[in-house]
DNA sequence: GGCAATTCAGTATA
DNA sequence: CTATACTGAATTGC
């Protein structure tokens, strides 16, 4: 017989976690490395042969390692030895714009993994500080540039990426079809060097050559002689505009920007692509998508459609990178609408693993073999927790008595330390070690602003069958971060139930108690902006229960494991429920793309245990 | 080093 | 709701 200690509740059943390195990043960014060879490869082959033999780059050095904590920490401008003395957060003085020109090459897979730690927890800042500031209230009048705010913030803090190289090429850390809110939120990782320009480039001065050339552009659609199908890009260049206006007043010329992106063609040179696409949910109705490496294949001078002369660049896509996000997202939408109609996609093993239990069907695919294991399992939407007893003293009335909406004032609401715990577009503020929503016997409505987990899923999810982690769970929706994803459900097991009689040999097990505190990571900017305090929430005491996933699950189950996952644990309670049963719920850590991987962390790393027969 | 010029943002207002 | 006004921030290159 087994008792239920701690350490054996840590089982996870073998297709939960197929193994305990086993991490979707660092098998893609494998894949990424290699194709990042051929790419270099082609882009040194110059299609003139009057230019130069490709220019420029050393490589990138591997990056600083992380210290393993979670907290958010002040990274501070890379300063080696003495000199440059310490720039502590006040300091007008910016580090100067880099000189050293670089390329990303023979990258280990564990460097891929720490650029991609480095790069989420800079995002993680940025949409820490800007949401924060964007709740402030903006002094009247003024416009709120909350984004502009926390880019500016973040680079005196030292907090930009990559600021000490010029990066050519992927930047590391980025991944194809990574998705951004903000222009600024890309000038923070690195990938794009101008907050508004469209061209971005390295300055002739800081190359042997002399000439300067391009490195990223960001297309938004905003000339009229632009063309996009996808792999084809032709890029009208800077100039001869009004700004936020399509139409042309007068000719471009062959500067700046436009003289970069002539030189990356005669070069060869690789160039990294941003596409902005307006969309209608969101912070605000643009979205930007990183779609990777194209080379440009010509570049030409002349009158464009309103007449004036325009520069024209022809772009193609490198070969051999993960697909392009219009693409998948538009494959994505195909599937929802095959979803609505009911028509059942190729090799979609089923509609709905809810069987019309969930708000939103979750499709099953499995493109790759014949397992059809998550139709075995019954589908449960809410955990069961055991009723308090009768003989349990009456509770009095816990809840609140706001009539239309919970503000300030809810009871609710200072329960959770008078900070309001959601948005108005219904994200996360900030992780805790409890949230407490309203609850049955509260006096306001189900579109209560603090009832965010109890209306349901909001995004649409799919179970899919995958080479490196099994069974997973992606989004089919773009999800924004802080935004609730699902609930963690199964079988509750009430801990008090020792010893044992609960537990069989062979049971999955899932122990709210072993995530690791990710939600400590969101929505914290203590680390930059020291006028946010770092809160103090009181400790919530354990979960007293663990859940068997062995028969009954849902989607929650699939999602695999992560050490720089996208979604993460956070507890909640509702009304008077008993603190020793919060609810697992899921929410996201960033903003999440179409057909991206959902993966959270579990606390697994190198100590999976297994619970054999004895 | 200082400073003007540049820019496929983003917000608020009519 | 779309057009327009206007503030904005980092870089480049003089």
């Amino acid at each position: 017989m087994l008792a239920l200690t701690p350490e054996l509740c840590n089982v996870l059943h073998r297709e939960l976690a197929p193994s305990p390195d086993d991490d979707p990043f660092f098998a893609r960014c494998l894949r990424q490395s290699q194709l990042r060879l051929e790419v270099l490869a082609a882009s040194l082959r110059p299609p003139s042969s009057s230019a130069a033999a490709a220019p420029l780059a050393r490589v990138l050095p591997p990056p600083p390692s992380l210290p393993p904590q979670q907290e958010l920490q002040v990274r501070l401008p890379q300063e080696p030895g003495a000199g440059g003395g310490s720039n502590p957060s006040g300091s007008k003085k910016r580090a100067r714009a880099a000189t050293e020109v670089v390329r990303a090459t023979h990258l280990s897979p564990a460097d891929h993994l720490r650029y991609r730690a480095l790069v989420r927890r800079a995002r993680l800042t940025f949409e820490a500080l800007r949401s924060s500031y964007q709740r402030q209230e903006t002094s009247s009048g003024l416009r709120n540039r909350h984004d502009l705010r926390a880019s500016s913030q973040m680079l005196s803090a030292g907090h930009w990426l990559h600021r000490e190289v010029r990066i050519v090429g992927d930047i590391p850390g980025v991944l194809v079809g990574d998705a951004f809110y903000y222009r600024a939120e890309i000038c923070v990782v690195g990938l794009h060097t101008a907050p508004q320009a469209g061209i971005g480039y390295i300055p002739g001065s800081l190359l042997d050559e002399g000439h300067p050339v391009a490195t990223s552009i960001v297309s938004s659609g905003g000339y009229l002689d632009d063309e996009d199908t996808g792999d084809v890009l032709v890029y009208t260049g800077s100039g001869g505009r009004q700004r936020n206006r399509v139409d042309h007043h007068a000719d471009q010329t062959l500067e700046r920007g436009n003289l970069a992106l002539h030189n990356s063609y005669l070069y060869g040179v690789e160039v990294r692509v941003i596409r902005g696409h307006d969309i209608d949910q969101g912070p605000h109705r643009k979205v930007y998508v990183y779609d990777g490496l194209y080379r440009v294949i010509s570049s030409t001078f002349g009158p464009g459609k309103s007449g004036h002369d325009v520069c024209k660049f022809k772009l193609v896509r490198l070969p051999g990178q993960d697909d392009l996000a219009s693409k998948t997202w538009h494959t994505a939408k195909l599937l929802k609408e095959s979803m609505d109609a009911r028509i059942r996609p190729p090799r979609y093993i089923s509609l709905d693993l809810s069987k019309g239990a969930e708000v939103l069907r979750v499709p099953v695919c499995n493109k790759l073999d014949d397992d059809r294991s998550p139709l075995l399992f019954d589908y449960i939407v809410h955990p069961e927790f055991p009723v308090p007893p009768a003989h349990a003293p009456v509770k009095q009335h816990r809840g609140c008595y706001c009539a239309t909406g919970c503000g300030s004032k809810c009871r609710c609401e200072r329960k959770n330390g008078g900070v309001p715990v959601y948005t108005e577009d219904e994200t996360l503020v900030m992780g805790r070690p409890v949230v407490y929503e309203c609850g049955a016997l509260c006096g306001c409505p189900m579109t209560c602003v603090n009832r965010v987990t109890q209306r349901g899923m909001k995004h649409r999810l799919e179970v899919f069958r995958s080479n490196e982690t099994g069974w997973g769970v992606r989004a089919l929706d773009l999800i924004q971060p802080g935004a609730f994803v699902c609930e963690y459900t199964g079988h509750v097991v009430v801990m008090d139930d020792q010893p044992g009689s609960a537990l069989m040999e062979g049971r999955s097990i899932i122990d709210p108690r072993r995530f690791p505190e990710r939600w400590r990571e969101w929505g914290d900017a203590s680390a930059v902006e020291p006028n946010m305090k770092r809160r103090q929430f009181t400790k919530l005491a354990g979960p007293g229960y663990v859940l068997d996933v062995s028969h009954k699950r849902n989607v929650a189950c699939y999602i695999s494991h992560s050490c720089t996952p996208n979604v993460f644990l956070q507890f909640v309670l509702r009304g008077n429920e008993d603190e020793s049963f919060p609810h697992l719920m899921v929410f996201a850590m960033e903003t999440i793309p179409p057909m991206r991987e959902l993966s959270i962390d579990y606390g697994i790393d190198g100590e999976i245990m297994e619970l054999m027969g004895s």
